[in-house]
DNA sequence: GTGAAAGCGCTAACAT
DNA sequence: ATGTTAGCGCTTTCAC
């Protein structure tokens, strides 16, 4: 190893000739390499003053432990792999983001790759991922029992998905469903439409049981189902008409998205959103607060959901049996909760049989 | 390496007991290890019997090839990099897909870091990710020189910004200048806001260089530049009550967010967009779209941007000397197109001088 | 508390 | 065209 400060401009840029090993440490510090690494991964198992030595050494040389080797040896990559649906999708995004954070916070390196909504090519994804990590975070999966079984086994957290004797995070549907339903009902509301997402998803799917179970809590109430639509603005234009038509004086959108679509079709059809049609939507991302009316929207910080599923995993990891043994099976599974942002797309519904009585009290 | 099929619930899972490896796969196939990384390699240097065995033990156990081992040995980690400021950000997101796809494509993994705008940590981020792979990806950096300095000669592509000798993908922000300031000019706007975005940003500087080309070549236009801003909704928001006091006619903003505030406290202000206040933006993101009025925007294929930083930095391993010679300098630098989506925002100039010149001819 | 030695899974000479 | 050998940078027994 050795140094050179070649001249690039009237800069000095230093480069490295060849890499610094952990054996350049233990010379310079005048100790053995396998002190070094102890004094890395196990800094009480050195006396004080070795430990000094081989940090400065560490400084003074910049070295930079190389992950590959040392997971080749120790059997631990330090890495995982995060397979998201799409990127560019900002929910996604807010996830990867969140997962990003922890991953670094705990000294992990985190593989991403993308699927590009491609429910085939998953699980061949997930094996390659698998192979070259400690494990994976999956989210919004879209093959998840193919992708459970290509995994082999291997640590694995779910997002946004359950499956037996799998960890997973998931958003609280159900609960989001209950805040927007109460809100709605609390407005006056007594018929509401829910304009629901693409087919299989599975959040949609819990929603639906949702608002099952909430009207038979509340029999005042009439829940209109509608879809499947796309989960875009698309889906909500298309919607648009149906619930115009459907007697209802609300509407809860699959997310925000299809609330702009739907807001924007009733407009054009004469509607004034939210006087004649009060609107909540799901997931709260930018938008929400972009449009004008500003939504009222059910979120969940996703950063958080994120970095639960990091945390899931990391647990996972250090009670992996690692070469053969089955893992203890930790079924965590880690729900957090949603919370409502009242803005102006809801409004009290303004019966037309008797005017004033719109803030009622509960049924 | 054996196989095990536990039962769990009443479905067959497999796992394996150990990790398959290059070995097992030669074993198999009644072959030599080194044959079988050669058939996996470089299978025109092995024959065609002898490949096709190879395949057949791949196929029956699963094999994966472990990228560490295989990056110890062969100097290439077959890995890269990727630092972005923040992944939230749609714009940061949409390039990370770029990448991110082209990397699937290449065969290559791609480690995401998100250094949270921090400028600070940037520097030690970029070390540390280049030691661990084969190089690295910098999206609009927030410190690019020392970030070039920790990198330490390693192959380096950077999104968004220029420094000489280090390759490059940028967007053509005076191109997309140009096409904005143009459209308006054509409109018949002859006094032009630029609500420029934070200070030190790579891409404004870009903007304004390219607003003071635009006005030498067409005095007729008279420019008002504005900012730092804040490159969100508040910026524009806070910039509005300058550019209606300003007396242009049409506005150009730094990204769409500036755009979504300028646009609200406008019509807050009593003004009408497009009909008093043309307004542009830069990025076209969603928010584009959704907003009402849309918004006329300059665009750049964003995933393309990923893409074509990728495959650079690719030519740049390819021509990597690997360990010490210091790498050719391959100064390449890309500029992808901007081009202009003209919508609702912008409309030609009402003279309240001379009703009736709008559509004016060439200067 | 520390050092010596072996070897993780793979590839790259060097033989044959 | 294929096999043999050595060793990448690190961690981990096992001695001392």
């Amino acid at each position: 190893m050795r140094l050179e400060w070649p001249k690039i401009g009237s800069e000095n840029v230093f480069t490295w000739s060849t890499v610094v090993t952990l054996f350049d440490v233990a010379r310079t510090a005048g100790v053995s390499a396998s002190t070094v690494s102890r004094a890395l991964t196990r800094p009480d198992k050195v006396a004080v003053k070795t430990r000094a030595l081989v940090e400065s050494a560490v400084d003074e040389l910049g070295y930079v432990p190389n992950r590959a080797a040392s997971g080749l040896r120790g059997g631990r990559t330090h890495t995982f792999g995060l397979l998201v649906p799409d990127l560019a999708n900002p929910y996604f995004a807010a996830v990867a983001k969140g997962v990003a954070e922890r991953a670094r916070e705990h000294q992990l390196g985190v593989f991403v790759v993308d699927s590009d909504e491609d429910e085939d090519d998953e699980p061949e994804l997930v094996r390659r991922l698998a192979h070259q990590t400690d494990g994976v975070v999956l989210c919004s999966p879209r093959a998840p029992l193919r992708d459970v079984e290509a995994i082999a086994g291997r640590p694995l957290v779910l997002i946004n998905n359950r499956i037996a004797g799998v960890a997973s995070v998931a958003v609280d549907n159900i609960g989001g469903i209950d805040l927007a339903v109460e809100h709605l009902r609390s407005l006056g509301h007594r018929r509401i439409a829910y304009v629901g997402g693409p087919e299989h998803a599975w959040s949609d799917d819990q929603r639906r049981a949702g608002l099952r179970r909430v009207i038979e809590r509340r029999p005042e109430l009439e829940v209109v189902l509608l879809g499947p639509h796309r989960p875009d603005a698309e889906g909500g234009l298309v919607a648009a008409g149906v619930v115009a038509a459907s007697g209802c004086t609300a509407a809860i959108t699959y997310n925000d998205l299809v609330a702009v679509g739907l807001v924007r079709r009733l407009i054009a059809l004469g509607l004034r959103v939210p006087l004649d049609l009060s609107v909540v939507s799901f997931d709260d991302t930018i938008l929400a607060t972009m449009i004008s009316p500003t939504l009222t929207s059910v979120r969940t910080n996703l950063r958080d959901v994120g970095r639960g599923a990091t945390d899931l995993l990391v647990n996972l990891l250090d009670t992996d049996r690692g070469g053969g043994e089955p893992n203890p099976i930790i079924d965590t599974s880690l729900v957090l909760p949603a919370e409502l942002v009242v803005r102006e797309s809801t409004a009290p519904h303004v019966s037309t049989i008797m005017p004033g009585t719109s803030t009622g009290a509960a049924g």
